[in-house]
DNA sequence: AGTGAAAACCGTAGCGT
DNA sequence: ACGCTACGGTTTTCACT
């Protein structure tokens, strides 16, 4: 890397009140945006810009309802490995990578457990994930699911509490 | 509610590939997006606002880098309640609500269990978080914390594979 | 439904402060 | 570094197929 990673310093105010926005509106116009952090237009599209090549905005994407595109299930999955080092987990991370399902896979600790957050249409969909897919990934030993039975928070908005506050 | 929510039949390849596309760039103007799925830009549009309307999209987010903005540590917290129903829980669940830190929050079973997702500055601050705040929420029993060494996957897009496959 | 054109708006660059 | 101005392109609407 070029550059330190974990360097906030140099964000001043307005940087932080556009990051907030964007992160509850990325499809607002930059003239709205401006006006609402207390800007004008072109600085304030020059700070985005700069957000952007910096690396603290790393994209823009449509936030969707899973129940409406027929996701009724979510679950959060713990993934036991075999061997919790080398080449061996190394593989297995590289397939859960690639599957749709799996929208989101931590490694959690030293001990060769991932936690993993599954989608499915149904009950009987993540089941036969579960049993022909995730069981049947190399290096895996086994299996502890917690569905979601409801959402009392979500949609991933980041603190910027900790900046300047 | 007015109408079924998990009614996924009315989406054409269109929706769906509107959809995907707009998971992966949300800010890509409508000419490319109407280039892309094969359409002209007027109908697609219209698309899209349909797609706003009827609550397929939620909204649009930039997504940070959360290193970059200062935010080392994510944290899995399971958060046993004393009592798991009743106005006690739902008093809990309203105080979870309320903290930034807590970017993500599910009910996952009958025994009064939250699974939470907690992002903090460092090691420090999650310590103070948790002993300072969490462990004093009401109805709280105790904490089980997993921290994130390593995001294998990470960004939630959510599968649309199911959609007309 | 999709197409094409017209008007309003916005993003973008350059210059002045 | 911010703000203003002006141009070029885009979004968005509307009438038509």
């Amino acid at each position: 890397m070029t550059s330190d990673a974990t360097s906030s310093g140099d964000l001043d105010r307005y940087h932080i009140a556009i990051l907030a926005e964007l992160q509850s509106d990325a499809r607002q116009s930059n003239a709205e945006l401006a006006q609402r952090i207390g800007l004008s237009a072109a600085p304030t599209w020059r700070r985005v810009k700069w957000l952007e090549e910096q690396g603290y905005i790393t994209g823009y994407r449509a936030e969707l309802d899973r129940r409406k595109i027929g996701l009724g299930v979510l679950a959060f999955v713990r993934v036991d490995a075999e061997r919790s080092a080398g080449s061996a987990t190394k593989a297995l991370e590289d397939e859960i990578r690639q599957l749709p399902e799996v929208i989101a896979c931590h490694y959690i600790s030293g001990t060769g457990t991932f936690e993993l957050q599954v989608m499915a249409t149904d009950l009987d969909a993540f089941s036969r994930f579960s049993i022909n897919t995730l069981l049947k990934l190399p290096n895996v030993k086994d299996i502890h699911t917690s569905f979601s039975l409801g959402e009392v928070k979500a949609g991933g908005a980041l603190p910027l509490t900790h900046l300047q506050g």
